[in-house]
RNA sequence: CGGGGUGUAGCUCAGCGGUAGAGCCUCAGCUUUGGGAGCUGUAUGUCGGGGGUUCAAAUCCCCCCACCCCGACCA
């Protein structure tokens, strides 16, 4: 392709509305335009990456035995009824509605579970006709609370979206196993530095799920992960292990003291400074919001630690967990927030339940649901019932891990793919069901695996872009290599452009021609680095001698080279760019 | 949905009661051709929309809309 045929606006300053690189690039870059928040037209250059992307998940999921179909965008909003989740999307308000002519109503997918399910029952009548995996690759609609980042966040993204119909779990297992070895494949083959990890799976369901996160310092979630063992989990689900403080000493008496004003742990480690946080518990109270009722729920916390809220409301087995706000809390405990406790309850209906942390506890400081004042040498299940513990801790960086005794460390991560084992979830709730071989009706088990095509380029750019622009893996650069001619107009080097285009075309480089003669030279460059080519040849000065300047876009390594080898080099150069890195694999 | 902010040219922004502005971009021409180069000229707007106050509103007030940020939410 030569420049001065394509379509391709590069802009100086980027927009005001752009906050990440991935997003400011990709609109100086011309890559992509906005049409509304969250909603973008893919320019030529950004389509012919996400084609490659494409090309790469088609080949993946090809070779790992899945067949491609098309389910619709346009879905019936009927089908959603029957797996029960049109209320749960409606009410959450991400899912486009609209109504046919006739009033029908209808939605624009949000995602496919039910579409493939309705379409998997209507087809498959028998165990022998699994196991199947099918997927599809086209635009998701969201109508997400808060687009942002550019492609990351959309309301409207491309999605490859897998899923597998086995008969049984140990089918299940197998074809997650596939999925899962195809997912790291893929994410290799697009140059991408990135990490699997157990994750929470959400309201979606299932007994099982890791993500695939791309590591960037702007990415949207927190990993944390043990590098002796290969642990690795979001934070939303990652197990951590706390050491219980030494020297708590026999059980003392318990004690009311004054604390005027105190109502962090941080005041009462001021006035108690013998006392660290670790030996304080502090309650923390929710409103917990079930499938059919509410209920108040006062959670036990070691001072020096966090409540992680998914893990509370999956140990609820909770719709929605959220921080009680002061009438609630004056309500429940009879007091102002900040001196809430287990001991002296009001609220005879109130559910404890205490972090695995509180466990070994012995002479603590807690509340006493009354201003003012605090309890030391508190002991449960002396001074008060016992609660049932469990792991509702949120984990940091530094504490131990679960697998050894390694410290956590943490990165962030873009996540470009999820696997789920769904199970049963949604065939049985869509009585979706095949005749097994002892003659009885079961409801498929599947699993469903989705990759982010579009965030895919959004988070290649997050992690891999310097001041000057995009430095695109090689895989899925919209280009591999560009030949800038940088005297325009010397015919000897117009010549000799033309010839290494056209010799880079013949080796399967991927190639775009500079040939622009409005533009000076550093226009040329500027606009060659922002658009973030691999390789950049440049035809100038030394063309006289013969030679030609071979430019690496990541290390801006420059090599002269004669004219007739520049093809092979710019070749070679490309092969011996690295592929992408799975990381923290023990 | 709660809190905050911003809407002026394709982009970045100034102007904040008195004739609509700059830089970049576009277009024409000249010059230039190794780092977003220079000169001359040209084009570009319901100042987000509606209502109000005023002799006069981009500017002040009210309502709406859009966009952005924080939070909540999230296959």
């Amino acid at each position: 392709m030569r420049l001065s045929k394509c379509l391709l606006q590069t802009l100086r300053d980027a927009p005001s509305d752009a906050e990440v690189p991935s997003h400011k690039l990709m609109v100086r870059a011309g890559l992509i335009h906005k049409a509304a928040a969250g909603v973008y037209t893919y320019g030529p250059f950004l389509w012919r990456t996400l084609v490659k992307i494409s090309t790469i998940v088609r080949d993946e999921m090809d070779r790992a035995g899945a067949q491609e179909l098309l389910l619709p965008q346009l879905q019936p909003q009927e089908i959603w009824a029957r797996s029960g989740r049109l209320q749960t999307y409606l009410d959450a308000g991400i899912m486009f509605t609209v109504k046919d002519r006739k009033g029908g109503d209808f939605c624009l997918g949000p995602t496919a579970e039910e579409a493939i399910t309705d379409f998997v029952a209507t087809n498959v009548r028998s165990y022998k006709q699994l196991p199947q995996t099918l997927y599809q690759s086209q635009t998701k609609f969201r109508d997400e609370f808060r687009p942002r980042f550019g492609l990351m966040r959309g309301r409207e993204f491309i999605m490859k979206d897998a899923y597998s119909f086995d008969a049984d779990d140990a089918g299940l297992d197998a074809s997650y196993r596939a999925m899962r070895a195809a997912y790291v494949r893929i994410f290799e083959r697009c140059g991408l530095e990135f990490l699997a990890v157990q994750a929470d799976s959400g309201d979606i369901g299932g007994s099982g799920s890791e993500e695939f996160m791309v590591t960037a310092s702007t990415g949207e979630d927190l990993i944390v992960y043990d590098d002796t063992t290969g642990y690795a989990a979001n934070v939303e689900k990652a197990e951590t292990r706390v050491e219980a403080p030494s020297h708590m000493g026999d059980p003392l008496p318990m004690h009311v003291e004054p604390t005027p004003g105190d109502k962090s742990v941080e005041d009462l480690c001021r006035r108690f400074p013998r006392l660290s946080a670790a030996r304080m518990v502090k309650t923390i109270l929710y409103r917990v919001v079930h499938r059919d009722r509410e209920e108040d729920v006062a959670v036990l916390m070691r001072g020096d630690q966090d409540v992680n809220e998914v893990k509370l409301k999956n140990h609820l087995g909770a719709a929605s967990v959220e921080l009680a706000d002061e009438a609630r809390v004056r309500r429940v405990t009879g007091c102002e927030p900040g001196y809430a406790g287990p001991l002296e309850v009001k609220d005879g209906k109130l559910r404890f339940v205490a972090d695995t942390s509180v466990e070994p506890l012995r002479n603590f400081l807690c509340g006493v649901n009354r201003p003012d004042v605090h309890a030391l040498d508190v002991n449960h299940g002396r001074d008060f019932p016992t609660p049932p513990f469990a792991d509702l801790r949120r984990a940091r960086e530094g504490d131990l891990s679960p697998r050894s005794e390694a410290r956590l460390k943490t990165a962030r991560g873009i996540e470009v793919g999820h696997v789920f084992k769904l199970g049963t979830k949604y065939s049985a709730a869509m009585d979706a069901c095949f005749l097994d071989r002892d003659g009885k009706k079961k409801p498929f088990v599947m699993g469903c695996y989705g990759i982010g095509v579009s965030r895919i380029a959004a988070a290649a750019i997050e992690q891999n872009h310097d001041d000057k622009g995009i430095v695109w893996p090689r895989a899925i650069a919209p280009y591999q290599a560009v030949v800038v001619l940088a005297r325009g107009n010397d015919p000897v080097a117009a010549d000799a452009a033309g010839r290494i285009y056209d010799a880079l075309h013949a080796s399967g480089v991927d190639t775009v021609l500079d040939d622009r003669e409005d533009q000076s030279a550093g226009v040329k460059f500027k606009d060659a680095e922002l658009v973030g080519y691999p390789v950049r040849v440049t035809i100038g000065k030394h063309v006289a001698e013969g030679k030609v300047e071979v430019t690496v876009r990541r290390t801006g390594g420059t090599e002269l080279v004669p004219l007739t080898e520049a093809a092979a080099r710019v070749k070679a150069l490309l092969d011996a760019m690295p592929s992408g890195r799975h990381v923290g694999r023990s």
